[in-house]
DNA sequence: TGCCGCAGCTTGTATATACAACCTGACGGG
DNA sequence: CCCGTCAGGTTGTATATACAAGCTGCGGCA
């Protein structure tokens, strides 16, 4: 173990995070308090503090004066890229959302798709192709790569239902995301699908999220021009007074 | 005051940033160290090392052990969002940056432009266009509007040498900003300068700069589509695992 | 039955103390 | 002159202790 050399709060943390990466402890879960983690850790508390007060400000958990600490939505974590969910975003909004499913099938990944999983050519994966609208208006064609063997049972799922994104971060918490942003020309099919005008740019956001170290998916995510941006704004309140991106 | 209910931690991180921000201390000057501050502020050791390493973590400053506290460079500080020198970023690739300056005048602030920068119709705005290459290849325009009040000698400068971004950054530190991303049909005018192609899109950034709390700098970045991206990427080795923006 | 108040938990902050590791500069020996 | 050593300042971590403030559930009182 080269967790000996660490300073203690840092292995707490780690054992901490390690707990809800795994999957034992879930979102709105209650986490040890500080004096529980001083008698099972023979720590003072002090160091316990120090612990959850990080794991707090990194987004992990929440604390309650009185109550606990509690493992954190998941959508709150990356406090700097919502790697989320348009379903939610939307019905934030106060607007309805839905989707149509265009595609759900097994393939076998190919040149681009096998490159950025990272795997090598003919290797098992899923492919989704859906629109998602917004009052009945498309905003998003989302066009997705999932790795088969991170999600086996992707081809029961009804992603009328749950989004993709949704349900693979239910399937394995804590992702991390890279994205690429671009204005492109939409080709004839996107166009027609999302109903945009002939000469309409789009927004296309290319995006791979990690799972275990891996990236596990990889999707195309078209807007339309006029429609949706992306918007990085400050965080108002928050201790690291960073920016965030929603899209 | 109504300091007076904050926690002492948190009153002595906003005595630092205050003299950081108002310029008193400079990137690489020596902060108080914990133990000056004990004695400077009344407070334990403990407290005086919680606010300095908060301030470590925000990016406000950098620790060695053995020698001090310093203030950090301002590009370390947003780490998830580089408000940014696309001068830097090209030197970065190995390039060869170079500006061309289509004009730089006095205007009063009207419609949009008075409204994103949170003044009354009528005040005295600087206006910039310039039109930024790489290895003389146009990759960004920069229509930008400067609040006059807050840099009076914006007429002086030559945008050729130092870029705007990079000037203001000079005349007040410590900026946040909020950022609109969305793919656009460029008019004639900034095709041509960009040597775009009739139909292809253009990835327009729109940003708002803020310093003392008010915004100072409303700037719409207009890049080829086929050209730059905005890429948010995962951080590699940060405490705070927040994917980092860059543009 | 219904409601009030308090005990006992929780987090949040603050202090005093201690030791380790690191860096710099000064001093002294070769 | 050069180099090693050491003193003193610095950050980094860890502990024990203390008090304040918030929440919950329970018991007792009306």
């Amino acid at each position: 173990m080269r967790a000996e050399g660490k300073p203690r709060y840092q292995q707490l943390k780690e054992l901490i995070i390690g707990r809800i990466s795994r999957g034992e402890l879930r979102p709105h879960d209650r986490v040890p308090s500080e004096n529980e983690l001083c008698v099972a850790m023979k720590v003072s508390r002090m160091t316990a503090n120090r612990a959850l007060r990080e794991l707090t400000d990194e987004g992990y958990v929440e604390r309650v004066a009185g109550r606990g600490t509690f493992v954190a939505d998941q959508r709150a974590r990356s406090h700097v890229l919502e790697v989320q969910n348009i379903a939610e975003e939307i019905a934030r909004r106060g607007h309805r959302h839905s989707s149509e499913v265009l595609g759900q099938s097994r393939q076998r990944a190919r040149g681009e798709v096998a490159r950025a999983l990272n795997v090598a050519q003919g290797v098992d994966v899923f492919h989704l192709l859906l629109v998602h609208s917004e009052n009945g208006v498309p905003v998003q064609m989302e066009d997705r790569h999932v790795l088969a063997e991170f999600a086996p049972d992707c081809l029961e799922q009804d992603f009328r239902r749950v989004t993709p994104s949704a349900w693979l971060s239910a399937v394995s918490p804590l992702q991390e995301a890279e994205q690429v942003v671009r204005a492109s020309k939409p080709n004839a099919a996107v166009r027609q699908r999302l109903k945009m005008a002939a000469d309409e740019p789009a927004l296309t956001v290319i995006r791979r999220t990690w799972a275990g170290g891996r990236p596990v998916t990889f999707a195309r995510l078209h807007h339309p021009g006029s429609g949706r941006t992306l918007e990085i704004l400050p965080n108002p309140e928050t201790k690291s007074p960073g920016p965030t991106a929603k899209i």
